[in-house]
DNA sequence: GGATATAGGACCAATTTGGTCCGATAAGCA
DNA sequence: TGCTTATCGGACCAAATTGGTCCTATATCC
């Protein structure tokens, strides 16, 4: 279902190990690779990506690589994955420039919009430097529930087994 | 990104089809193919699924079909899609038996679990019966603001440009 | 027994995906 | 001025996934 490409994956775990480049030298990509266990011309691909989205800086010629371009905390997890995703629908209805038999009177179609929106809202709210130390986070959102009280509209549901 | 199957869409399609269907009379899959405008044979596959879920009755033999097997309320999003999506992952080192070659010091993994078992909560919480009148709990929900606020911890971000 | 349906496996074509390769460009350095 | 180290980015390929078709078995009604 539904999984991230494996680009988007390299990029999350570039970004993370790049981590400690904001401000700092620059990693080549072959080193990078070393490290993330990526294979070495996917993940030059993927900083190309990152670079053009303006999340890591890159510095050409010897002695040159990739670092961040702005703090952990300051790169959204849709930032990170949008470029590898060719689109951002959930469902093919929602993707640009579709239209459907039903696309009249389609009940499907709004309730479909709201979920997506919804989701790529999650996206946007993830930072990256949530990331490093994933259990105090967990820990304070659980704690204050804001992870729980969703799209439930405020009614239970009576669910069968 | 990250698109559900298309099959699953097709279910979405067909439950909602079905909606009349509940303790009421079947259709048989020409039938509805016929409305939906989607390929017999495929619709016949997702029904079968669905069947085995639970989801919808079958009636074999002549004058048979099928039928919602229980109102639209009690329908969840993630019961209609889940039988046709192999993973509910949405990285793969989340999909059962995995292992990587970070899995031992890996930062993403759990941040990855939390997001992912947030998102199929979403799909949990969201049935079928709001597809059908979508404008009247989206205003709901709207007004109360429970869809926007989420796993952003209750502290605001700084974001760039 | 014949007609109408679901049940479900086998199979195919086309797209998508993950990955490799190779040349071009740019910067540092002797 | 060359040589080396890097990013840049297009072209290309093989494998997996996907969307879809077909064919046969089984159950039920008339």
């Amino acid at each position: 279902m539904f999984k991230v490409s494996r680009k988007s994956e390299y990029a999350l775990i570039a970004v993370q190990y790049l981590a400690a480049t904001y401000g700092g030298n620059v990693v080549s990509v072959t080193d990078l690779a070393g490290q993330c266990h990526v294979p070495v011309d996917v993940l030059a691909k993927v900083l190309q990506g990152l670079k053009r989205a303006g999340i890591v800086r890159a510095v050409k010629g010897a002695g040159g690589g990739y670092g961040l371009a702005r703090p952990l905390a300051e790169i959204r997890f849709l930032d990170v994955v949008h470029p590898f995703e060719d689109t951002l629908a959930v469902v093919t209805c929602q993707m640009p420039n579709t239209e459907c038999e039903r696309s009249d009177n389609c009940s499907l179609r709004d309730p479909m919009a709201l979920l997506n929106a919804y989701i790529i809202r999650q996206f946007e709210a993830l930072t990256m430097d949530m990331f490093v130390a994933p259990h105090q986070w967990l820990a304070s959102a659980t704690r204050t529930g804001t992870m729980v009280e969703t799209m439930s509209l405020g009614r239970r549901m009576r669910m069968p087994a």
